[in-house]
DNA sequence: AAAAATATTTTTGTATCCACGTATTATCAA
DNA sequence: TTGATAATACGTGGATACAAAAATATTTTT
């Protein structure tokens, strides 16, 4: 449910849940900076329900890792150290290629042709500097993590990428150089034509690797 | 917080984290059935709480995957398809594979002689059929993970082997014929002393997809 | 007797209330 | 002025209250 992938159609029956996509956003977007305290009553006074719901989102959204409860002092935003923006960039790696290694049988023609398209939707957001090139990166990879059928796989990917989509959005705001993403998504989709799934694993695990290090400049320094 | 390795020694200051450590005991030990409804109001009576902190409880059970909550119809015990028992093997073989990879240049000797005493520990468990084991078992690869100083990476993990801790228990009491396990963890440990990471990876990875077919045997048939 | 409709009970979702813990400010002594 | 201490304001955790939804039991109808 963490969903920065699927685009979950479905409207909020709850009011926990339109809290929880409320605040979730909110983090995504980065519209709250980490340390940031984030207060029930406020929150819940912005969409019009009291805190008990607030407070059940908040809970999930610590188990997704987005903010930090800490007894009798309240919510605040997580932030991620260089080390462990590291250590996520080093889980998405091999749960990454592990879907890739799945996918790999299961991709026919028309969909290596639907994987160009993205490829295509991406670059295009990244050049026009918009920056929903965030959420065409992730559509990417979602794509490839979809087709290796795996639910699980697929949540966990996903969760991690909502945690990362921040600094995502401050590292590519921060960058007008046309980076190197093109190729490597590229090489990518072309590692997975070659039907070589151990080739194709490490493919995706060293593009994914290689992000890391940029991003972590837009890091904040300590803690 | 799901820990199935750390132990966490601290006591639970608020009535949550009670409700949860409670909750999630009952479910590791195989206390509840998949299916089984659980009614807040008389978790709540268990202990002597109302019913909020339980169902807060509640949505972290949910978000490790332990209890299945349904908007307006309540929390019911999740149970894991054959299929999604395999999904969550593949999931810790690729993670369980990193964590062996980064552990390899922190082990010293004295480190190896306590795996070995743990190795010993856990077969002694085994042999008197002691259901321990199952914990003697979370503590071996719970100390391999440790090694990795990831503590994202040994979050997840411990979460896996919370989710798969009741079935892990069934079919250990299931099953009398002292198994393979001890070779394999033997094979894991000289793996690590080879000192060739991509190795002991590949080890690690082959023992825990080896045991996944042995638990699906006793997943209930289907869902 | 089976099916449909209705009433009743149970349980859930949310709001409100209160006591306690924490942070902040004000007051005072060195 | 600075550091300790007391007073105050604020926020959190948890209990309780109540409306709405689901589940269950009951009655009615065929």
């Amino acid at each position: 449910m963490p969903a920065a992938f699927p685009a979950e159609p479905q409207m909020s029956s709850t009011a926990e849940e339109e809290a929880y996509r409320h605040v979730q956003r909110a983090l995504r977007l980065g519209r709250y900076k980490p340390g940031d305290r984030l207060i029930p009553e406020e929150i819940a006074a912005e969409i019009g329900m009291s805190r008990m719901p607030v407070r059940e989102a908040f809970r999930r959204l610590a188990s997704d890792g987005l903010v930090v409860l800490r007894p009798n002092r309240g919510c605040v935003v997580a932030g991620l150290t260089v080390d462990e923006l590291y250590e996520i960039f080093e889980i998405r790696s091999v749960l990454e290629g592990l879907a890739v290694r799945l996918a790999m049988p299961r991709i026919d023609e028309e969909e290596f042709e639907e994987l160009d398209r993205l490829l295509e939707r991406m670059e295009r957001a990244g050049q026009s500097g918009s920056s929903d090139w965030v959420v065409r990166h992730q559509e990417f990879h979602g794509r490839i993590c979809a087709l290796s059928r795996r639910p699980k796989l697929i949540h966990q990917i996903s969760a991690l990428h909502v945690v990362i989509e921040p600094y995502m959005r401050i590292w590519f705001d921060d960058c007008d150089k046309p980076h190197s993403a093109r190729e490597e998504h590229a090489a990518v989709i072309a590692a997975l034509r070659s039907g070589d799934e151990l080739h194709a694993e490490k493919v995706m695990q060293d593009h994914i690797l290689s992000t890391a290090p940029m991003l972590a400049e837009f890091v904040s320094p300590s803690r």
